[in-house]
DNA sequence: CTGACGATTCACT
DNA sequence: GTGAATCGTCAGC
């Protein structure tokens, strides 16, 4: 298992991004306490120029500063009060790219995540949707702005890959509010895996397995 | 200071 | 499919 390092966070096009990090493993430790989840299920959300980004237009305040911090970095944020969402921040400094995770495979440190969660047993829901996934790992809203080069929060790599075929594009869940930007194909997935989120509403939509190639670059308002 | 609301989940019909 | 839970954030006054 390799650590993810800095150079893979602070590349230009998050949707090449978001694509890498699905089978990526994500691993919390802290207080002896370590879970490993792999990726499933992400959405990338582009910066100043994405209408359904916290950033967009370049907005600025004390909670989304964290995305215009350095690639590598978490963003977590409170949503209806009660989930804690888990974002990557992506791209250099002052480019407010992030990466919400929206889904895990549980792979290692199970117990704990079922403690978290209080559930009993193990089934599709454990980290499956964003809520979750912060649920099962430990994550809250105190651990925004944290290094992911660091060692309680990170991401890694092992001798898992995927073809591209099986990964899935669709148009994001919950930004309806984005008008057009919410019909982008952001959210990516891995084709038949049990763990992904939201299952209802895929009904196999048109496949765009090359999405990240018409990314939107202006970067004026 | 106030009010509206959200990158959601879960229980229930 | 519908609605409640629940509170930090943010715009507006």
């Amino acid at each position: 298992m390799e650590k993810v390092d800095l150079g893979f966070y602070e590349r230009t096009n998050v949707l090449k991004i978001a694509n890498d990090l699905l089978g990526k493993l994500m691993v919390t430790s802290w207080n002896g306490k370590q879970s490993i989840g792999r990726i499933v299920e992400v959405e990338a959300y582009n910066g100043i120029v994405d209408k359904a980004s916290h950033a967009f237009g370049g907005r600025r305040t004390s909670r989304t500063e964290i995305m215009y911090g350095r690639g590598g970095t978490a963003y977590v944020y409170l949503c209806y009060g009660i989930h804690h969402l888990f974002n990557i921040v992506t791209n250099k400094r002052d480019i407010p790219h992030a990466v919400l995770i929206r889904a895990l495979e549980p792979v290692e440190g199970i117990d704990l995540m079922l403690q978290r969660t209080g559930k009993v047993k193990v089934d599709h829901s454990l980290a499956s949707g964003p809520g979750n996934v912060s649920k099962a790992m430990g994550i809250l809203t105190r651990h925004s702005g944290e290094d992911l080069l660091g060692k309680q929060i990170f991401l890694a790599y092992d001798n898992f890959s995927l073809r591209k075929s099986e990964i899935i594009a669709t148009s994001r869940i919950g930004v309806d509010y984005a008008a057009e930007d919410a019909l982008l194909p952001y959210r990516f997935f891995i084709w038949n895996n049990v763990y992904v989120s939201a299952k209802k509403s895929l009904e196999v939509v048109g496949v765009e397995k090359r999405a990240y190639k018409s990314i939107p670059s202006k970067q004026s308002i």
